[in-house]
Formats: C-alpha cells, sequence, structure tokens
DNA sequence: TAGAGGATTGAT
DNA sequence: TCAATCCTCTAC
C-alpha cells in the first residue's frame, strides 16, 4: 500500500527518517520493476548547516525541498553519483530524508544488470550505489511519490530497539551540527553502508 | 564567467 | 590514499 501525503507531511523530520526504515522503495523504470526494503536513512533541516537549504537558501538546484512532503528530491554529488531524498514538512519548510541503503526485494536480476554485478551482495549499500540499482536519475527530480515512477509503500515495520542512531556521514563541514545522531539504520543489516 | 568543491565510490 | 567527473554556487 503506497504511504499516504499525510506521513511527510508529518513536521519532524527526524521521526520520518526512522519511520522510513523497513518500507518499501519500488520504482517502474521503462516497464521494468524494481523494489528495495529501506534499511538505512539520513534527515537533513533547513535549520542545520549539513543541509543544501541551510538558512532558508533557495536555489535552483534544491527548490524542490520547499515543496510540501511527498516528492522526490534527486541531484548529482561528486560529478558521477545520483542521490535520492525524500521530502518532507509543508510547503516553505525545507527538510528532506536521504535513503542510503536498500535490502533488494525486487528485480534482483535488473539490478545485477544496471550493477554490471553477477552476485546479489552490497549493490545497494550506499546512496550513490542504490540510485543506479534502482534505476534512479535526476529526470525524476520533483516527482510525486504517490503516484508517479518513484513510490514508497509500507513494509515489515523495523522494532525501536532495532534502530541504530548515528552522527551522518561526509559532512564534516557542517561544523557542530554534524554531530547531530540523525543517521538511522537497520542494527545488524548486512544491507547498511559501511564507510 | 572562471574557479573551487562536493550528502561517493572503487581501485591502489 | 586517491582519482574519476561534472554540476552547482560564489565571487569577481
Amino acid at each position: 500500500m503506497i504511504l499516504a501525503p499525510q506521513f511527510y507531511h508529518h513536521t519532524q523530520v527526524v521521526s520520518i527518517a526512522r519511520k522510513l526504515l523497513g518500507k518499501v522503495l519500488i520504482t517502474r523504470i521503462n516497464g521494468e520493476v524494481t523494489a528495495g526494503r529501506i534499511v538505512e536513512t539520513e534527515a537533513y533541516s533547513f535549520k542545520e548547516r549539513g543541509c543544501h537549504a541551510y538558512n532558508n537558501r533557495k536555489t535552483p538546484r534544491n527548490a524542490v525541498m520547499f515543496e510540501a512532503g511527498g516528492v522526490a528530491y534527486v541531484y548529482l554529488c561528486y560529478g558521477m553519483h545520483n542521490l535520492f531524498n525524500v521530502v518532507t514538512n509543508k510547503a516553505g519548510r525545507a527538510e528532506a530524508v536521504l535513503i542510503r541503503a536498500a535490502e533488494p526485494i525486487a528485480g534482483q536480476d535488473i539490478m545485477l544488470r544496471r550493477m554490471k554485478a553477477h552476485k546479489l551482495t552490497r549493490i545497494t549499500s550506499g546512496p550513490g550505489k542504490l540510485t543506479r540499482a534502482l534505476g534512479i536519475e535526476r529526470t525524476l527530480n520533483g516527482a510525486s511519490l504517490l503516484n508517479s515512477a518513484v513510490t514508497i509503500e509500507t513494509g515489515i515495520p523495523v522494532r525501536s530497539k532495532n534502530i541504530i542512531a548515528t552522527t551522518r556521514i561526509g559532512i564534516d563541514y557542517a561544523g557542530t551540527d554534524a554531530m547531530l545522531p540523525w543517521r538511522f539504520y537497520v542494527k545488524d543489516n548486512e544491507w547498511v553502508s559501511k564507510w
């Protein structure tokens, strides 16, 4: 069942980042369906320096973050990786959840082909690899998560005792905000990214 | 309009 | 430890 718009309109992005663990990310690209169970997320808010929209700074790139929750924010990182985010909160409140890793549950053969891999190990364990395996590209930036090529559906809930909170990856430039425990992953899950 | 740098990854 | 690779933003 596709998540309702209300799920994304919640005003606490950190809460949504936790709840997204266990949910199922589904893509339908050129008729090819792939799906993964989300096992790792990070929260970003206009209130802190790790976020592209810090201090309500709006640019052509991050404009999608200022829309009402429930759309995709896809951007290019390091000139070669597409990173997939879920926009949350109400319009004008720029917050988003970065999906960092997922456990393949459908279309594994398609993912293997996209990754040029032969074994179903660690092909989605990282934000750049995840988008490649699922076929997510920047053309999906701004797409609705309710009825487009990318949707998120209910899955098996993760018990809170199995959710680990740590600091986020790769945002040393954010100063003290880099210390916020806004990264969440499923305990002992082999699909969580290593760093 | 030029220049610096990045929410990464995989090979060395 | 480092290169690949190119878009985005800032400063001039």
